[in-house]
DNA sequence: AAGTTTCT
DNA sequence: AATG
């Protein structure tokens, strides 16, 4: 049996499909304003296979001088645009967390984007759980346990599912495997959009 | 290694 | 290093 590593919640269809439609309207909007952008690696400036982009007060980037969280659009320097409320009230809905997120980072995913396992920790609180909205195609994740090498479970990721990675969970190592193609119709050119809710400051 | 490749 |  595959059980789910502590502190890691999956809400499968937690978005209906009116929802769904109403969050991608939103960030084809974030999009219009603040366009995908392609991360590098630190050091090395390897390309990520993912294209991404932010809303909130913060956003998560990627360059040759490493990982961190910017007021600003690398490209355009403009600041990220506005939280959507309705993500505002999701997190309310999911999270069991008073504070607001600060930063929802946007990942699209083409059918041969991939994501290697990782933590989330370029945030100054763990308290916070990180939320994961999955819109468009499907995807398997991967999710394992706070140290590299631990034991790790996959599972399918359906437009419309929520992941939660909190208390013990928050710091588990995950990553997305592959994307199933035209699993969903939801995005018209296909892909998956990846929305990641994280507070990022201390509350 | 938020990568890429490889194989028990 | 996992083994998707």
């Amino acid at each position: 049996m595959n059980v789910l590593p502590k502190g890691v919640r999956h809400v499968p269809s937690c978005l209906d499909p009116a929802a769904q439609k109403a969050l991608l309207e939103d960030i084809r909007a974030v999009v219009a304003e603040a366009p995908l952008f392609q991360p590098v690696m630190p050091r090395t400036g390897k390309p990520l296979s993912v294209r991404m982009t932010n809303c909130g007060s913060l956003g998560w980037v990627a360059d040759r001088n490493g990982y961190r969280y910017q007021p600003t659009h690398p490209v355009t320097g403009k600041s990220w645009p506005a939280m959507p409320e309705r993500l505002f009230s999701l997190w309310d809905e999911i999270a069991g967390h008073d504070a607001p997120p600060e930063a929802c980072l946007v990942n699209f995913y083409d059918e041969t984007a991939k994501m290697g396992m990782h933590q989330d920790k370029d945030e100054a609180d763990f308290a916070a759980p990180v939320v994961s909205i999955s819109l468009g195609d499907d995807c398997r994740f991967r999710v394992g346990e706070t140290t590299r090498g631990g034991r790790t479970t996959s599972l399918r990721l359906a437009s419309g599912d929520v992941v939660v990675l909190g208390g013990e969970g928050r710091l588990a190592y995950h990553g997305v495997d592959r994307i199933y193609p035209a699993t969903s119709a939801l995005l018209k050119n296909g892909g998956r959009l990846n929305l990641t809710l994280r507070r990022v400051t201390k509350a």
